[in-house]
RNA sequence: GGGCAUGUAUUCCAAUCGGUAGAGAAACACGACUUAAAAUCGUGACAGUGACGGUUCGAGUCCGUCCAUGCCCA
């Protein structure tokens, strides 16, 4: 017997030998099969969390499992390491953005080497760094040549604390997603990338993502929202002659029940009227204190006001009144709608409220007793179009708008334009400079990268790179006279939109190097695997850059990545007191059922995602302090699914533990043959324990496997489990016995190699062997030695269980139907049998009566 | 309100194409070892699959309705 297990010896052995050897580098090599495995980087806080580790853990099973099966892997590790947080940290303690953020990334990447991931560290990129947004930069300008950047006056979401415009998607219940303070509307010039020319693109290819789930793609496709509709217009009264007024809409079916049309407060027609009309215009004031994502403001109580102008109805001429209204955008559709109070919730709302009128022109089976009536149903008070259906309707209504000349069919998205400009210091620098006589020129390539200035302060609020005494003034790459650069920088989005690609050639000094992207993204990346809360906003602005790179000559791969893997989050109780303060899982005293902290009973809430202010947060270091980590990731693997969420639990850690200390104690040189490299046949095999356990040895590899193969690592863990727990119980007393058992017990360990590296790479030298585990082949099945001898035949009679019968594999149907009418004999009871179901090798159903 | 997912033993989870409900683990109980405890080893008990209905020779698995929970959208 070998010693006893200790974890923090091998641990620290291996990841020192991995290190020193490169075992992990990887180069381009055409000529074996790439795999590129994937997994989402993270932002350098400075902590690892369970999510990363169960995240990593997840990646670096395929990493090494595909290396094992002689795939040339790309298994890369990176910083997303730009952003606001640093920021903060900061101005809170008076310390650089790039010192901050680099102590993180230190720290991080030592935890990531604690827990022994199988990355090419030589790889290692960190978006803040100039070589990377300098690559962006460059990509940013090619962009803008092709039209894909603009930049447009428009309206922003502005966050009052932290200074900055956010995107719709980063404004959560009208407050920014970071500072939580309610979202201001304003008005400013922002750059903004045309991924709307993408939409369909976009929309089109999620068809060909068959290893995506299902729900990410269904997010996307509801997040893209192509909807098909009717412009037209309407023309003013009340105003210059000749005013009109277009609109969209997806219901053309109601258009004759009109009895208002809204504009957004930004339209121009309320404009116009602002600058006669005081009202109006402390109204259109009031409306900019919201957000302007949907969200807000649907939440938000309607209000509008009455303009004196009217809109002249296409179909049956007659004038409806013309509101300003809260809840309409400007950037969606025309800014404005035709409102039917009768079938559209808000337009209801809408329409009870200020006493408008309303007009009914659909009628369904059920039909509500009050609100509006959105389902559908046959037209009605609507003359020519009575008694079609809604999509008939929509169809006439179009063609009589078409033949009148007043509008035409036309498709819309949800989608809008990506706004990209931040007004941060730490982000990548938009390379482009104001010029008083050029206008806005594009850097030339070769002054890339623009870089930050290092001397800056964060003591007063705004953007620092627009506070800063010398930066922004430059000279035109275009004349060469005086210049302003641009002082916003991108939001981070942009930077992990395309680092899959980077990490190809990530020291290129080009974007990107050609026959590199071409050898690791055929294809696309082979296995992503990150959270799903990523679904819509990540990998959508991936999926978009990644086309535009395409497009540009950057890439070959229509999508970036082929297989995705979403899994599931972290969970844990958490513990309240009766006053409501969340307690630390280490402040209660568990005895039992009971749980006290100082001795009162503790409130104990449902299994909830792991979070700082809920206090039920277990940190990975402590865990891998403790335990190793071995069985931090066997633990992870094991517990739960990957794609489902995982409950913590201390019990099933301590099982974890134990579980590798029987793995360990299999190294029993009294059962241990001492010849490496040599094995049994089992045809060789006499003795019925010996075959079997052969026969488990084989059938194991192969359900591994499999497993593997659909990420099923709880269930592959099992599988092993279950072949040692036979390997400990089997006593081998000859040679050929202790030959058998080293089989299983290397086979054990190579199996689990992927999940637990460093147990199992000791083991295997303890085995004798001087190559590393990692890089020998994963281990093949023996067909003759999986195959069964004997199976158990289940005998049903009408669908109930009867009898078992072990009867050979090879048995034929018939014979297991005349052996199964034997052995029912005692329970037909005089019935006769009428149907005799065989299912081969499992059982025969006799249908009796 | 709409969409998607999940629901199996005390708990976490298994169960190809519909074909023996239990692989693995946890907790529990008992036993062995020990002066004792921990660790270790061994043994054991526990569900008919959220509810109701349907299809079928046969349903955890397919279909329908409902309930609960979670996620996304509104």
């Amino acid at each position: 017997m070998t010693s006893r297990y200790n974890p923090f010896e091998i641990e620290e052995k291996w990841q020192g030998v991995w290190e020193s050897e490169n075992t992990f580098k990887t180069v381009t090599d055409t000529s074996k099969p790439k795999y590129y495995v994937l997994e989402m980087f993270p932002y350098p806080s400075g902590k690892l969390h369970m999510g990363h580790l169960r995240n990593y853990s997840l990646g670096d099973v395929v990493a090494r499992y595909k290396r094992a099966k002689g795939f040339n892997v790309l298994h890369p590790m990176g910083w997303d390491s730009f952003g606001m947080p640093a920021e903060n940290a900061a101005m809170q303690n008076n310390t650089h953005p790039a010192t901050w953020t680099d102590s993180n990334i230190a720290a991080m990447r030592d935890g990531l080497k604690k827990a022994g991931f199988s990355y090419d560290w030589e790889r290692e990129l960190a978006t803040c760094k100039k070589d990377y947004y300098g690559a962006q930069q460059a990509l940013f300008i090619d962009m803008y040549n092709k039209g894909l950047v603009y930049q447009k006056e428009s309206l922003v979401n502005w966050d009052p604390v932290d200074n900055t415009v956010l995107a719709n998607e980063q404004v959560v219940d009208g407050k920014g997603w970071r500072s939580g303070a309610p979202v201001e509307r304003r008005s400013m010039t922002q750059w903004f990338m045309g991924i709307t020319k993408y939409a369909d693109e976009l929309l089109g290819d999620l068809k060909t993502l068959d290893e995506w789930p299902e729900r990410v793609r269904l997010m996307q496709e509801n997040w893209i929202g192509k909807s098909e509709g009717l412009s037209f217009e309407f023309d003013v009264n009340g105003t210059e002659a000749n005013t009109k007024l277009p609109v969209y809409t997806t219901r053309p079916d109601t258009i004759m029940g009109v009895t208002f049309c809204s504009i957004a407060p930004e339209h121009p027609l309320a404009k116009k009227l602002a600058e006669s009309d005081a009202e109006a215009k402390s109204f259109i004031e009031e409306c900019q204190s919201m957000g302007t994502s949907q969200e807000s403001i649907e939440k938000a109580e309607k209000k509008g006001f009455k303009t004196p102008y009217t809109a002249v109805h296409p179909i049956t001429g007659e004038d409806v009144p013309i509101f300003i209204a809260n809840f309409v955008l400007m950037g969606y559709g025309t800014g404005a709608v035709m409102a039917v109070p009768a079938h559209d919730e808000r337009d209801y709302e809408f329409a009870t409220k200020y006493n408008i009128p309303m007009k009914q022109v659909v009628q369904g089976d059920d039909m509500p007793k009050s609100g509006a009536f959105t389902g559908e149903g046959v037209i009605v008070n609507s003359g020519e179009f009575d008694g079609l259906t809604n999509a008939a309707a929509k169809k006439a209504v179009i063609a009589k708008i078409e033949s009148l000349g007043k509008g035409e069919k036309t498709e819309n998205y949800r989608l809008r334009d990506w706004g990209i400009s931040r007004q941060r210091y730490w982000g990548c620098p938009i390379p482009f400079v104001q010029c008083e006589s050029c206008g806005l020129v594009a850097e030339k390539k070769e002054n890339l990268p623009i870089e930050l200035p290092e001397d800056v302060s964060f003591d007063k609020p705004g953007n620092p790179l627009d506070h800063h005494p010398t930066w922004k003034h430059t000279e035109c790459p275009s004349c060469g006279g005086k210049a302003e650069r641009v002082t916003d920088t991108m939001d981070t989005f942009m930077d992990s939109s395309w680092y899959f690609l980077r990490y190809c050639s990530p020291k290129a000094d080009e974007v990107v190097n050609k026959s590199d992207v071409d050898y690791w993204m055929q294809g696309g990346v082979d296995q992503y695997i990150g959270g799903v809360e990523h679904a819509i906003l990540h990998l959508l602005y991936a999926r978009f850059i990644h086309k535009v790179m395409r497009d540009l000559g950057y890439a070959n791969s229509k999508e970036p990545f082929k297989a995705l893997l979403t899994q599931g989050m972290v969970l844990h109780n958490s513990y309240q007191t009766e006053a409501g303060r969340y307690l630390y899982p280490s402040e209660v005293d568990v005895d039992g059922e009971n749980i006290t902290f100082e001795g009162k009973p503790v409130i104990v809430n449902r299994m909830e995602k792991m979070s700082k202010s809920k206090n039920n947060v277990v940190e990975p270091m402590t865990l891998i302090d403790k335990y190793g980590v071995d069985t931090a990731r066997l633990f992870i693997l094991f517990q739960a699914p990957a794609e489902r969420d995982l409950e913590w639990s201390d019990s099933a850690i301590e099982g974890a533990w134990r579980f590798l200390g029987r793995l360990w104690n299999l190294m029993d040189v009294d059962k241990l043959s001492e010849e490496t490299g040599k094995v049994v046949a089992v045809s060789h095999l006499v003795e019925k324990a010996d075959i079997d356990l052969k026969r488990a040895i084989h059938q194991t590899i192969d359900k591994v496997t499999k497993d593997v193969e659909k990420f099923q690592f709880n269930t592959m863990i099992a599988a092993v489990m279950e072949l040692s727990n036979k390997l400990g119980s089997y006593k081998p007393t000859t040679e050929g016995q202790k030959l058998l058992y080293r089989e299983g017990v290397e086979v054990c360990v190579q199996l689990l190699n992927p999940a637990v590296p460093h147990i199992t790479e000791e083991m295997w030298q303890l085995l004798g062997h001087t190559e590393q585990l990692t890089n020998v082949a994963w281990p093949t099945v023996d067909k003759d030695a999986a195959k069964d001898s004997e199976i158990t035949l289940v005998v049903q009679m009408n669908g109930k269980l009867k009898e078992r019968l072990t009867v050979p594999a090879d048995i034929s149907n018939q014979e297991a139907e005349d052996l199964a009418l034997e052995a029912i004999q005692t329970h037909l009871d005089g019935l006769a049998v009428r149907k005799c179901i065989v299912v081969p090798k499992r059982l025969v159903n006799i249908v009796a009566g």
